[in-house]
DNA sequence: GCAGCTCCTTAGCGCTGTTAAGGTGTCGCG
DNA sequence: CGCGACACCTTAACAGCGCTAAGGAGCTGC
């Protein structure tokens, strides 16, 4: 005897798992219904609509990324340990950024930005350059991700670039690539991400 | 006698005005149509399918965004205004971080972006360093632009947050908000945008 | 032993993107 | 003039979607 129910948290891990297999597109309630061994309107019956469990999906996929106290770690190091997180915590399922970018985050998520910003705030920042610090890091992230994986679905689907004729027609771009990585890789994402922190370096908060 | 048949410019431009009307989530293939005076299947003559006409949109929406020469200007003034542009460009429609994030911006992108980097490489970036620069810009926008609009959907549909609460339970948050404006205000971007520029300006490139 | 609640079913609505097959008009060529 | 070819649009239909209405099975408490 598992469990009474459904239960919603076995729905939301069970679309998890469906979304690495199908993606965003393929990921409807029908398919859904089929893996829980169940007919699709049950799942109307813990959830309002397909847009709540979305919701609900987008949470259980960032709380992982959210709070750590960062203890004895500078405001860099600590930002820059929470981005990356952040970045991996995308990264970790199908369409993950997409995901994300359409759902509502919800109060929950809410109270761990509150704990950071009171991490932040111990680390010599004021409320406000730490809201913008995060805002700045999380809007980098959720766009360089998404275009991240919106390549990577595109190369699945087959459509490859003609390399060649980009060298040709796109020389800068093409040296500006070659001399510092890939625009999709670790190395790129780092090195935008150095720029944002070096920039809050230089606004100049409490040193710590 | 306007032209002969429908023309793909025609239907695009019908499909970016009705974007403004009805959202990406409302924009059918139907509804195209009959704004066009046409049964549905028309459109498959001049398109392979709708990714192919958003694509289209895409890039249509994203045209004006790009070039510019940037005489008298520093490298600082120009990539500021190029951004502004950019989220300017985005906002400009309904939905159009949305639209954009989903569609591929093809190789007509990619010329205008050559020859961004040649300006900037004339102002004194190495092509890497131009590349990371506005491949930061470009992501920290987006990701912007997209909640920006995420949050002004989610108003117009009526999901009003409760803001007593708020005050209540997330003291930091809202203190940093009122120090230092509306996560989706005009000061917030330009602010994370600083940051950025500051990286910029610190990682070193050829003063100009 | 019956009321009520939880959880799931069957049936079906209106909509979607997309395809197949066929028609109509115009243009160039013999 | 006549006729094939092509561009462009039609009608009809399909499979699949999110979602709702109505009802049935099983457990819980009185």
């Amino acid at each position: 005897m598992t469990q009474k129910g459904l239960g919603r948290d076995t729905v939301v891990r069970a679309a998890l798992e469906l979304l690495d297999e199908t993606g965003l597109d393929g990921l409807t309630m029908r398919r859904l219904a089929d893996r829980l061994g169940v007919r699709n309107p049950a799942l109307y019956w813990h959830f309002r609509n397909k847009q709540e469990l979305l919701d609900e999906m987008t949470r259980e996929l960032l709380a992982p990324a959210m709070g750590g106290p960062g203890e004895d770690e500078s405001w860099r190091e600590w930002l820059t340990r929470r981005a990356h997180r952040y970045r991996w915590t995308l990264l970790s399922h199908r369409d993950g950024a997409r995901l994300v970018s359409g759902g509502d985050p919800g109060t929950v998520v809410a109270r761990d930005f509150e704990e950071e910003l009171r991490t932040l705030t111990r680390l010599g920042f004021t409320p406000a350059q730490g809201l913008h610090a995060i805002a700045a890091i999380s809007h980098y992230t959720l766009g360089f991700v998404l275009n991240e994986q919106a390549r990577r679905e595109r190369a699945a689907r087959g459509e490859g670039a003609d390399l060649a004729r980009y060298v040709a027609e796109f020389p800068l771009t093409v040296a500006g690539v070659r001399e510092g990585g890939a625009p999709t890789s670790d190395e790129a994402y780092a090195h935008g991400l150095r720029l944002i922190l070096d920039g809050v370096a230089a606004s100049g908060q409490g040193t710590a």
